[in-house]
RNA sequence: GGGCGUUUAGCUCAGUUGGCUAGAGCACUGCCCUUACAAGGCAGGGGUCGGCGGUUCGAGUCCGUCAACGCCCACCA
């Protein structure tokens, strides 16, 4: 092959060529015919593509392509498909800031429309298939974002398998796989308290939840005992006694024990209400004895659940207090004091209620402001509420001990990296506290696949809705009539009604494996992807991606879905500080990449070890852009000399012990990589790599000079070694090693074969040659440094002192030593190491 | 309140079953245009390994404890 090293090789314009030349040669398309044996699966997580790009995306992505391309290296061939998680809420978030667009199921679809230039304020309804296709057109455009960042990182994905969250075969898969857990009874459907969000209108799950830190103010309020004497609770939610149902006090509690199994009545509406003993009431809290309500927090729901309590629910979806009195309060006094908080949020409730505590006299001074923990929809802006509502859920162990111990054996059976990480999903699994609600009261989502019927008078039958046939799927229940069914009977009595919710984005996405691997509709290639090799992803989804990810495996195939998880750490800012975008301290990754290279993103990137919090480092960077350039020059120089070598003709010393170092390195590296340490690999060779440049390349420098057969040996030992870094380098920097293979090899470095100790160890010699040799020139340098002298100056005489075995080593490279050295003359003397250099006269 | 992780040079980090004077890069200092590389090279200074206690011939490495930071979880009266 005809060899064209340029004369001044430069890192810009090839990131481009190469991602430009893979896809054209289809370098890293996936070939099916490879047996399961030979295949390396990676289910890659799919990222959201509505939110923002991130130095978070860009660290994970990049350290399971290195895995990736190892692998691919090593002979496996590689599944390596990209999804797009666009189905879902911030999605169609997304979409109503960016059009200012609200959807409103009850329109009629406009086949015209298209949205205002600018968002209008306030924003415009449009119906249900109108915003799902303003949602499909903003996410196709998301995608091309994401795509082409990837591309430029040069993640070796095969762009042949991608897949969308809310595209038709991702639709059908989840549905196949949700009627498969209905029909094994998995599945079920439930009217019960579930926590809403008042602004999406939806109902949310337990993963999704997190605690704020908010202000309340304790109300301390009056109850009375039948004969008159005042109970007083304090609470944060003086708008719920309409809704209280009991007084709770914890059992050994001597001052309310008196009261226990007594009646109150509640402040201003006058509702008899019993005075129950439970654990859960902490006699430290406020006044020791609370109101229990449906519902104001999740300890309510337990207590109403436990103590069979009736139900007097206020609370509307809407997050309003309902505006009809309701029954259980039916003195006219009470009926007086509802009327002036039906209809109001909770917030003006609560102020009105104070006012009227106040007014009564049971109000007992004060409210006191105070700052607690309250539950929050992780991507919602006002507090949950607790409602009833009918919700589909999947068992997921939360109320079944026989679930949640097998759940928890698949933990402990898949291989986590690192390994401490498989502890927070065994607290995950272990602190569930019900099952997992799936359902959603939105519409840009994967729609729950049945119908139910309605009975003459007019009752929809919730508990045995009508099922699609399989080659429906995927179906729309709110458009599509169901099997045995015209469409005209649809809301009528005897007739159906289609069920209106979405699923999760959880609910799909916890099908990646099966999605990827079409376990739909191509049994052949499911058989020989599944289960997988790998999962890569961060840690705050192993509660939910993970997690759900697992169930559904189980539940439908019996196995862990991947037999190893490797997560990754957090990104920090340059002060440790987690990035988010409430901090603004958000980096994105494109203008970093146009600063420094996709290379140096990679390398940085590579230094990052799973599980461990890294840094935004702009100094790292610098680094791996440095190694590229080394990597281009110092192949340059290698590949001046002979155009056709032989190993063979290695037979200097030197040589063969740079080469049984170099394979030492083969070795370390890979047993890192078998371990995924991927940092532990690139550091490796790093290391070594620039001992190499430094030291070997000036001992050989005039020897490969010269020429002859000193010379045929050493340009044979560099081209052997520059062949050997290149492909240990090529998982990390794909771009220059690529380039520079290209100069002198045929096909892709990411196609060559891993290098091998074995095609090293026949050229091998003593490493300590190699070794020992170094030193002594690091202690000429250092002389010529001491003296402020140039490297290049002369050397009259080297005195080496050293042991006879490290004396008969440095013999053997003497020659080069004395070249690399401008030494005239060497001398040795058995003794305590020590280097005398004497430079020659200026 | 519970759990997990982190704490090593000014900065970012290595340190693999406990073993010679604790390492790298950046930054800093000095020298050097040496025909692969000056967006470079060579050399150098710099750390009582978070605190305390323990095990051991020997501890950055194991045990206990405390502290700081980060993350996760927790019943919000």
């Amino acid at each position: 092959m005809m060899r064209t090293v340029p004369d001044k090789p430069a890192l810009e314009g090839i990131e481009a060529k190469w991602m430009e030349r893979w896809e054209s040669e289809g370098t890293y398309r996936f070939d099916r015919s490879r047996s399961r044996e030979e295949i390396f699966a990676i289910d890659t997580p799919p990222p959201t593509v509505s939110g923002s790009l991130h130095m978070g995306s860009v660290f994970g992505y990049v350290q399971t392509d290195a895995i990736a391309r190892y692998q691919r290296m090593k002979g496996m061939e590689v599944f390596y498909p990209m999804g797009w998680d666009d189905n879902g809420l911030p999605t169609e978030r997304r979409v109503q800031n960016y059009y200012g667009v609200r959807c409103d199921p009850t329109l009629h679809y406009d086949p015209g429309f298209t949205p205002p230039e600018e968002a209008p304020e306030p924003p415009m309804s449009v119906s249900r298939r109108n915003f799902i296709e303003l949602c499909h057109g903003l996410t196709a455009e998301d995608e091309k974002v994401f795509e082409n960042l990837w591309r430029t990182l040069g993640l070796s994905v095969d762009w042949a398998q991608s897949y969308a969250t809310i595209d038709e075969h991702c639709q059908r898969t989840s549905q196949k796989a949700f009627l498969g857990n209905l029909e094994r009874g998995e599945a079920y459907s439930q009217e019960a308290p579930v926590l809403w969000d008042v602004d999406f209108k939806s109902a949310v799950a337990q993963a999704e939840l997190e605690d704020r830190e908010r202000p309340g103010s304790y109300h301390r309020i009056a109850f009375h005992r039948s004969d008159g004497e005042p109970v007083y609770i304090e609470t944060t939610r003086p708008e719920l006694i309409c809704a209280c149902v009991a007084l709770v006090a914890h059992p050994d509690d001597v001052r309310y024990q008196p009261l226990l199994g007594s009646t109150v009545t509640s402040p201003l509406f006058g509702v008899d209400l019993p005075v129950m003993a439970h654990e859960l009431a902490d006699p430290e809290k406020g006044s020791g004895i609370a109101m229990i309500c449906t519902w104001g927090d999740t300890t309510d729901v337990t207590w109403w659940r436990e103590f069979d309590l009736p139900t007097r629910a206020v609370l509307q979806q809407s997050g309003r207090l309902q505006e009809d009195t309701p029954e259980w309060i039916d003195s006219e006094t009470g009926r007086v004091a509802y009327e002036q908080i039906a209809g109001l949020y909770p917030g003006q409730a609560q102020r009105k209620m104070a006012e009227m505590l106040a007014e009564s006299g049971d109000l007992d001074g004060e409210p006191r402001p105070i700052t607690h923990p309250v539950k929050f929809f992780e991507k919602g802006d006002r507090p949950l509420e607790i409602i009833s509502s009918r919700q589909w859920y999947i068992r997921n162990g939360g109320r079944d001990e026989d679930l949640r111990q097998a759940l928890l054996a698949r933990g402990v059976e898949l291989d986590w990296i690192p390994d401490f990480m498989g502890v927070r999903y065994k607290h995950w699994v272990e602190g569930l506290n019900g099952d997992w609600l799936i359902s959603r009261q939105r519409f840009f989502g994967v729609s729950v696949p049945v119908w139910y019927p309605i009975d003459a008078g007019g009752e929809l039958d919730f508990e045995h809705p009508i099922l699609p046939d399989q080659a429906e799927l995927p179906v729309d229940p709110t458009t599509d009539a169901p099997p045995g069914y015209e469409e005209s009977r649809r809301g009528i009595p005897g007739g159906f009604a289609g069920d209106p919710d979405v699923m999760d984005t959880w609910a799909t996405s916890s099908l990646t494996p099966q999605i990827a691997g079409h376990w739909d509709d191509d049994t052949d290639l499911f058989a020989r992807v599944f289960p997988m090799d790998l999962r890569p992803q961060g840690p705050e989804i192993i509660r939910t991606w993970l997690f759900s990810t697992l169930l559904r495996s189980h539940y439908e195939h019996g196995v862990l879905p991947w037999a190893h998880a490797s997560i990754n750490g957090w990104i920090l800012d340059a002060d440790r500080k987690k990035m988010s975008k409430s901090r603004g301290n958000v980096v994105t990754p494109i203008p970093l990449i146009e600063e420094h290279g996709a290379e140096a993103i990679r390398y940085w990137a590579c230094n990052g070890r799973p599980g461990t919090d890294t840094a935004v480092d702009f100094g790292v960077m610098k680094i791996g852009r440095r190694l590229a350039l080394k990597i281009l020059n110092a192949a340059r120089f290698v590949l001046r000399f002979a155009d056709d070598v032989d190993p063979a003709a290695i037979t200097e010393p030197l040589d063969r012990s740079m080469l049984a170092s170099l394979s030492e390195v083969v070795a370390e590296s890979t047993a890192a990589f078998e371990k995924y340490d991927y940092t532990r690999a690139i550091e490796t060779v790093e290391k070594s790599f620039w001992t190499w440049t430094d030291d070997y390349l000036e001992l050989v420098k005039a020897r490969a000079y010269d020429g002859g057969a000193a010379g045929a040996s050493a340009h044979a030992a560099l081209q052997l070694a520059l062949g050997t870094y290149l492909r240990l380098f090529a998982p990390f920097l794909p771009f220059v090693t690529e380039e520079v293979w290209s100069w002198w090899q045929e096909g892709s470095v990411h196609r060559a074969p891993w290098p091998s100790v074995a095609e090293l160890e026949t050229h091998a010699g003593d490493p300590a040659v190699f070794a020992v040799t170094s030193e002594v020139l690091t202690a000429v340098r250092r002389a010529k440094s001491d003296a402020r002298a140039s490297m290049a100056a002369e050397v009259a005489s080297v005195a080496v002192v050293a042991g006879s075995e490290s004396l008969a080593l440095i013999r053997q490279a003497e020659a080069d030593l004395k070249a690399a050295a401008r030494a005239a003359e060497m001398s040795y003397s058995e003794g305590e190491f020590s280097i005398e250099s004497v430079l020659a006269e200026a």
